[in-house]
DNA sequence: CATGTCGTTTCAAATAGTGAAACGCTGTTT
DNA sequence: AAACAGCGTTTCACTATTTGAAACGACATG
């Protein structure tokens, strides 16, 4: 899934947003990446290419392999990444909620938030059985195809459902909704029994459980979920697992501020 | 410590090398920061400032405190630190070598690396006793003061020692080195025996054993060190100790492809 | 009420950044 | 071996962006 997106932003210079964009791109790479390769996908000369990744190097950002010539990123992001990660209250504060809830189910549980308008998983507590696709943190969720994604488009930014409606809904799966109204009523269900699922959507086999996480001022903050085959999270799942992450989001909530 | 250091880069477009320094900057505060403190930090004008904020807060890098008004770092830079950190071999081959450490000595365990001429905190692995100033990744360490410094004034590129030799030496406890002389006897030392040790240099009451870590073309890569109280490893540290960081940091280098 | 400091905005002036084009290098193809 | 393609790097005339002094309204403080 590519994040190229050349949206126009409120404010942001487009020197710095160019920069900002190509090192996140190559953060989402598997390997080294050739300057040709970033300057053609994002529609920008081989100079201005070279000009941000030499000063995106000189800070660490960024680093260049020295045998075939080609960028990656730099370590620098992972060390800031690790340097303010006590910051965010909703990955500590939920930590220990979190361990509880995988050690009731056994299922990998993860929290995702809303982050430069993706839904992205920040942290993930392994079950029993590993499931490394698509809950590693960093990735980021389709908002129509994951149970994180619904209960965004349900309880979310109105914005977010409006971006979804004007695009099209790729398929991840065969099971993967791609029909709009469909959709709709399956967030319309989401919304309504406070809770989301989908079986198969991102990973065949696989199902997930989520529920949202409010801040003090009732305001859609993360989400959390349990991850796992649909032996163990099967399509229409067992109330107590339902119970045990909607459970577990309103404790977080509750740690968070936020009052029913 | 201060990072903000305005020095003349290679390559690097002022406008991104500022923006770059400012969410570094962000990323260590303690918490939120005002608008006017980043300006007068970095002796740029508001004005630019709140461009360069808006840019870096578009993108997800920065966040506004709607309470105070206030920028504080964005979880954009945790993400994508999560997103790219199998990227880096070094933690990735070295993890289960230092995780045998620890069990070994019982003591936490950190692996730095220089990146943007600081050396830094890449992992830890928490011993028995919990240490958690000065390992916390993220952490940067001062190349005088403590054993991982040392390593890397003592096999890592002449232009380190260069650029401490003409820098004052600031004491963090009464035990730190601050006279170069004697300084450079200790990292004389430390490349003869292939170890360094600074006991209550950084903290007192905690000493560290460090050694360093090479990749297949003989270069210093990074340095890995066990950590703790000075009743566990004492100013003069146990052959047993020494031998098992030099012994670790032989074979994480031998699986990065180095060859003795 | 006066004062100080904040974040935000404006816009003339200044500066930085852009990108077409060229270059040398390297790997691939003929 | 020669030709070709694509790479990263560099140049510099031109263009566009960025800069920052100044002003503003908001808010906290004395």
């Amino acid at each position: 899934m590519s994040d190229v997106l050349d949206r126009p932003t409120a404010g942001a210079t487009s020197t710095l947003d160019l920069a900002l964009r190509i090192v996140e791109f190559l953060a989402y790479q598997s390997g080294p990446t050739t300057l040709a390769a970033i300057a053609t996908e994002f529609g920008a000369s081989k100079a201005t290419v070279h000009r941000h990744l030499r000063g995106l190097a000189s800070r660490g950002f960024v680093r260049q392999d020295a045998a075939t010539g080609r960028y990656d990123v730099g370590v620098k992001l992972m060390v800031l990444g690790e340097a303010c990660r006590s910051r965010f209250d909703i990955v500590t504060t939920a930590r220990p909620e979190l361990i509880q809830l995988r050690d009731e189910t056994g299922q990998a549980v993860t929290i995702c938030a809303l982050v430069d308008g993706d839904v992205v998983v920040l942290e993930l507590t392994q079950g029993r059985t590993v499931i490394e696709f698509a809950t590693r943190p960093g990735t980021k969720l389709a908002l129509h195809a994951s149970a994180h994604g619904k209960i965004w488009l349900a309880f979310g930014p109105a914005a977010l459902l409006d971006a979804v409606r004007q695009a099209p809904l790729p398929a991840w799966t065969p099971e993967t909704i791609t029909d709009p109204q469909t959709l709709e009523r399956d967030v319309a269900k989401v919304r309504e029994r406070g809770w989301s699922t989908a079986p198969d959507e991102v990973i065949s086999g696989v199902n997930t459980i989520a529920a949202p996480v409010y801040d003090h001022q009732g305001r859609l903050v993360a989400s959390i979920a349990i991850v796992g085959a649909k032996q163990f999270i099967p399509a229409d799942p067992a109330d107590a697992q339902v119970e045990a992450v909607v459970g577990t989001a309103r404790r977080i909530s509750r740690a968070l501020g936020w009052r029913e």
